[in-house]
DNA sequence: GCCAGGGCGTGTTACGTATAACTTGTGGCG
DNA sequence: CGCCACAAGTTATACGTAACACGCCCTGGC
């Protein structure tokens, strides 16, 4: 019944040697004693840099030796010895968002296959994390890949000297190493374009309350579609991110004085779902009475009732391009500012207004 | 008068020398430099080791120097000395679950108190990152906190000789060095009064169909509750995790041949949302027509309309715990096999059922 | 007057790896 | 025949830190 009582045999008694781990760790020089080579050789085949310094039969055999004894290298040592430590860090408004987490999965994806790691700074307004990733983050890190709505976190990144990779930045602040963005503005345009087609004349954008590119550009993508669309008044309604915020905001759109909109379009669909129920609070039929919209697609966006029609955000390829933009840039690569489509997803939440049949064919006014 | 005088900034070109990297790092040697001491007492002092070895005059000039010389140590270098990375991975069976999410955040909220990372590892099946976490995750790790939902990756950990500690695992498995349990039991418990004192008696159980004691021990407390009142009858539906899977097993409950049930008791919220779908398409009010329970309290829960009467988890306390859990273990502290307490939500999606009037024993409902 | 002992520090070493620099044997070629 | 290029290795070294093993000085007790 010894279950706790770890045998204390003496493990290393050598002057500053390092307290024995648990299990013995197997190292290059273990490798190289039992493949009759040296510890350098070990490195260098593993490291796959034996061309013209190893014999292939010799390569093999020390591939083979470090397969069976199970051979793992220390990544602190080799961290130690090259400086890199192949983790980069995501900082993420907040984990919580379905978005992030999508686009935390797709650059770990992408990251495992070129032995790379990722690890999360949700900033603090969601989490109440430490204010300096530097302070808190255990890893030390080759590069950060930062979301534009991580706004406060920007500050201190930007004197750290790494690599950066801006997800969603404004094109005109290029203080990062390179940028990967989401076509915003061009879903907010087909949504526009979707309810301007279906006759919509009075919109309500039900505006985040948030201080991010990702946003701003969704208000100007609207006011240049609804601009060219004659009789077409498009008003802004800010609200702050949350069902609960965006049903109160919905709320007072849909109450405010003069002609009621005839749709609202939310600039996330969480938002979009407290629309919905505000609007049913105050008796409205969705999309009879009034049509909503949302914006990124969340599994939320088909929990609904109706189903809500929406922009779809590619959140894990954004996630990658992110990853693939960072090593390239650690490879000092050429970086290509991409820039990925996103598409409209048309399902029930959208309809004709009420008065489609007067006002959809009156031109002006 | 230290001969060994280097030219400052000038990269290192002896023979084996590192590659420089960009931004000259400040090592302790530099701090020690710069403090008229030796690198030794440096390390003492910030390792708040320096009781009776510095002294108390010494020990502020070094830690003055070191803040204004902006020094933080090498992580890997450190690593590499102590055998120790202050880092736990966290196996959970998909990011993209807000619960886990949650947990996640908790978890790492209490290891940055306490200078710990937390890096992710989703089982395979939520995102298609490699089958061992050990050939993937580019941190070394200290330990290990699974989620039970994550089995097929605790085959590979159990080999590890990791210290683990199991996240709502089944009690009578003791193979971790520790657990962590909500009480899920006592959650069932709840609903499933909660429902019967509702007076509803045909109760169907929309039973996630994942192995698992979380979702196993829900179908026992549920049936241990049932059995205690008379002419209760609980039936059984499987469904898959998602909206879809809800509403499709929803669907085939409330079609399914008998008397239909008056409520559905569902595993998660997702597959509740999906269940109300099924119901609304039915033609059934909810819940005048038919009760609709959650489980989780996700932000979904009251996004959709009628808000779901659910079981709240504390998730980022269970991440908490976890965490403090291993790092207990850790420090060969005994560990306390911790369960935290669940609440009932009562909200909209529950309500007596139609025939109420006559099923309940109290009149005048 | 001398030694014990505590306070205050420093010198040194090893952690495991990657790689520059060196060594040795062999064949080709002028 | 002498020399060099090249393959196939090995040796040595440094990355930055933590901590062991000593030294030195001062004080106090006998």
């Amino acid at each position: 019944m010894t279950s706790h009582e770890a045998a204390p045999g003496d493990p290393r008694q050598l002057p500053g040697g390092a307290p024995a781990r648990a299990a013995a760790r197997v190292t290059s020089r273990d490798v190289a004693r039992a493949a009759g080579v040296s510890q350098a050789a070990v490195s260098l085949v593993l490291g796959d840099k034996w061309r013209g310094r190893v014999s292939p039969g010799k390569a093999e055999v020390v591939r083979t030796v470090a397969r069976e004894l199970g051979y793992r290298p220390n990544l602190a040592a080799r961290s130690l010895r090259t400086g890199r430590t192949r983790t980069a860090l995501l900082v993420v408004p907040a984990l919580t968002t379905e978005f992030f987490a999508r686009v935390y999965t797709g650059a770990a994806r992408l990251a495992a296959d070129h032995d790379f790691g990722v690890v999360l700074y949700p900033s603090p307004e969601g989490t109440g994390v430490a204010p300096s990733p530097f302070d808190s983050a255990s890893a030390a890190l080759d590069g950060v890949i930062a979301s534009s709505m991580a706004a406060d976190a920007l500050a201190a990144l930007r004197g750290a000297g790494l690599p950066l990779v801006m997800l969603d930045s404004d094109p005109d602040d290029p203080t990062a190493a390179a940028a990967v963005n989401l076509d915003i503005a061009d879903g907010a345009r087909q949504l526009a374009t979707h309810l301007t087609g279906l006759g919509h004349r009075r919109i309500t954008h039900l505006a985040a309350d948030v201080e991010s590119w990702t946003f701003a550009v969704r208000a100007r993508a609207l006011a240049d579609v609804l601009a060219d669309v004659p009789g077409a008044v498009l008003r802004r309604q800010p609200s702050a991110l949350g069902v609960d915020a965006g049903r109160r905001a919905a709320h007072a759109a849909l109450t405010a004085p003069g002609p009621r909109p005839t749709a609202l379009l939310c600039d996330d669909d969480i938002i979009a779902a407290g629309a919905c129920k505000a609007a049913r609070r105050l008796g409205l039929r969705i999309p009879q009475d009034v049509s909503v919209t949302g914006f990124d697609d969340l599994a939320l966006a088909v929990a609904v009732e109706p189903e809500l029609t929406t922009v779809r955000l590619p959140a894990e390829e954004f996630g990658e391009a992110g990853m693939r933009a960072l090593m390239a840039v650690l490879d000092g690569a050429p970086v290509e500012a991409a820039t990925l489509p996103v598409a409209l997803v048309p399902r029930g939440s959208t309809a004709p207004p009420p008065d489609a049949g007067h006002n959809a064919a009156r031109p002006g006014g």
